[in-house]
DNA sequence: CGGATACTTGAATGTAATCAATCACAGTGG
DNA sequence: CCACTGTGATTGATTACATTCAAGTATCCG
């Protein structure tokens, strides 16, 4: 399989090798089901209503979830990263707009081709539920996080959160780069862009970060960060 | 299959009879493979941190599926209903507490041997994960309602969405009944109590909507609470 | 009827949003 | 090379919405 680099270097800090977030079952995947595509930075996969005609499997690059209301404030419901499933909607149009956030490369599957495949080996079916209650149990945290935490603790869990998932340990040798702008931040945990850049310069007022540029983000008090992520500070 | 009514009348609202919404595949379901557990008012299905053992779907009642904070704070993720799938934990133990809001019946089934089942049948795979895709579009609904809307839009939202999951229209004949406290709605619209109090009493002196009873919403304004839970208004 | 719980309402406070400048940086073109 | 432009990020001042604190009322159930 092949891990495409992204060709932003600039924005690179989620275009992660597939290989990283690897797990046994990924051969099934391969083969002649899936079709590789790539999308440029800020190009949609696909847009809320359309039909749902396909889904993906991230190979590299950074997806964001997000949906509008009508009055055009905007809410991301997740970021999808490598080795995480998109797409599958219960209903026949999809109910989120997809957009890469960076050069992104997916495995593209047919729904209905997809569904013939699971009916026929019910092992690819099982990675299909495990992939989505994965995304399920992400919202699930989401929902908590938006519900019940505050500015500060919202801001810690996401930081948490990307490193974990991106295999960062955010120290000074090895910052963590967010691929995302403050706006896509912002949208993510329900917050103003201002209060976003806000709460960044309290952490680093505070000694929880280093904040080299605004895009690369150096833990230096992991326990205070998790703290306030669990809402324990 | 047995519809048993809840011991609770003044809080039945959410304690329909399993047809209202039947899916086609239900037979599935019946037969040896899921146990009837019934489970009292305000007793866990399962808690947070338990081994996931077991799963489950819903006949008749109501179900909570909440998340607490260290300090206390609650957030719930989802009312579940009958029909709906419950426990389908990606990880090894449930990340949710599950308690029945009023008298609930479900069917159990060992988390083991459904997946044995789906191995084996792949149309209860496909079952198993159509459910667990309308389980993520809701989550994906509630990020957007925590996220970004106010206290009236989110509690027009949360108004129709139970009419239209309950199957009641709302009107005068057919009033909707709340099966939940304000403390259940609060924590799950990501407000407090006294907030949801004041905007069901701002609704009623707006004339969308009449309280009789504190628990019985009758829907006089159908469009202006729509346009409200949108964000067109 | 009495006690407990749930709900409602009022006043004050506080957190994050909004409105408004300014700064930093990258890319462009004179 | 350096002004010019556009975008994204930061910082400050003010405002607004929901929370918190505090009574008071209604409802349910023994």
């Amino acid at each position: 399989m092949l891990a495409v680099a992204t060709n932003t270097p600039s924005r690179n800090g989620l275009a992660f090798d597939h290989s990283r977030t690897q797990s046994v079952g990924d051969a099934v995947w391969n083969g002649a089901h899936g079709t590789r595509v790539v999308f440029a930075r800020d190009t949609a996969l696909f847009w809320e209503g359309d039909e749902a005609e396909f889904c993906y499997k991230i190979v590299s690059g950074a997806v964001r979830v997000c949906r509008l209301l009508s009055d055009g404030r905007r809410q991301l419901a997740d970021f999808v990263l490598p080795g995480d499933l998109l797409g599958f909607d219960a209903s026949e149009t999809h109910s989120f707009t997809a957009e890469a956030i960076v050069e992104t490369v997916a495995l593209r599957f047919p729904r209905r081709r997809l569904d013939e495949i699971a009916l026929a080996n019910a092992r690819v079916g099982r990675l299909l539920l495990t992939g989505i209650c994965e995304r399920l149990s992400a919202a699930q945290d989401q929902i908590l996080l938006l519900g019940r935490k505050n500015a500060s603790e919202k801001l810690a869990s996401f930081i948490l959160r990307l490193a974990e998932r991106t295999g960062t340990d955010g120290s000074a040798g090895e910052p963590l780069d967010l691929a995302m702008t403050r706006t896509d931040i912002a949208d993510y945990l329900g917050l103003t862009i201002e209060t976003v850049s806000r709460t960044f310069a309290s952490f680093r007022r505070n000694g929880l970060i280093d904040l080299p540029r605004a895009q690369s983000v150096v833990i230096t008090d992991r326990d205070a960060l998790a703290e306030l992520a669990e809402g324990d500070a």
